[in-house]
DNA sequence: GACATATAATAATCCTAACTTACTATATGG
DNA sequence: CCATATAGTAAGTTAGGATTATTATATGTC
């Protein structure tokens, strides 16, 4: 591993298994299940029942814009509500619907599942290690 | 950080991190500079010099058609060329045109840069270690 | 040698997940 | 009251992948 070897990299390792996550769990989601980004949003939904889009959208670290879309798409699909706020009539307040406690649960499922098929090789100490590391790398990144 | 947290769990790091990597490399990046894809691509090729596409395709894991695009992304800013293969009739050998050195370096530097900025926090033992977690986690991905 | 099968590249089309710019409606601080 | 800020959205773009089907050429088998 010389110096200058910028393709065996951390940087594109973590494309790599970026991409290579995505490629399995598409292959386990159903064809009714969630994409991850829908995923990540209607989890963070369910544990703030009643979250602003625009706090949902800081909290994913996206543009207003992007949570737009993505809201349209849960919309879409029967799983959250837009509920005005009675507080401030520019903003919605989103709410889980019903039918979303199936998906939430097949989608943790998946996720869990994911996580521990790709740390299995690594023993616990390690994979605590590896969290904190991409904590710290992820907290830095966000300076630059 | 119970065990059900799977917001802040490694594979949705991973997912956090990918994206502000490109948002930085993008910020830093010139008008006339490449694309990550593109970048890596070209760092294989320089590598490689008079490789087939298919090769190309399968050290990038990519599909040959991705490759294809890719290609001619980097054909029409003129850093390759697609020679025909004498020894078979159906295969391209991809060269460098001078015109890529240049760009090559650029990028290089960039990239360098990204990864120390990125990996500032960490002491030498921690980013061999995360680099020997990342790569064993990515092998494993690949039998999934 | 003929033919079935495999391989290299590519055309056409789609998807996910982000972005920017510009706009409307509503709040809020001087 | 008005200037400025904020919440949401419409329209359009981008990067980087995917699939399916097609063409040209190689290759193994009978």
């Amino acid at each position: 591993m010389s110096a200058d070897n910028h393709l065996n990299s951390p940087g594109f390792l973590i494309t790599d298994i970026h991409r290579q996550m995505r490629r399995v769990y598409a292959h386990r989601a159903e064809e009714s299940d969630l994409t991850p980004a829908q995923a990540k949003a209607l989890l963070i939904i369910a544990k703030r029942q009643g979250v602003k889009q625009k706090e949902l959208a800081d909290i994913l670290e996206i543009q207003p814009m992007t949570m737009v879309k993505q809201l349209d798409q849960l919309a879409e699909q029967g799983l959250i509500i837009r509920v005005p706020d009675p507080n401030d009539r520019r903003a919605h307040l989103i709410h889980l619907t019903e039918d979303a406690g199936p998906y939430i649960k097949r989608v943790k499922k998946i996720i869990n599942t994911l996580h521990k098929d790709m740390l299995q090789d690594l023993d616990e100490h390690e994979s605590e290690q590896f969290f904190r590391l991409l904590n710290q790398i992820r907290d830095r990144l966000l300076t630059l």
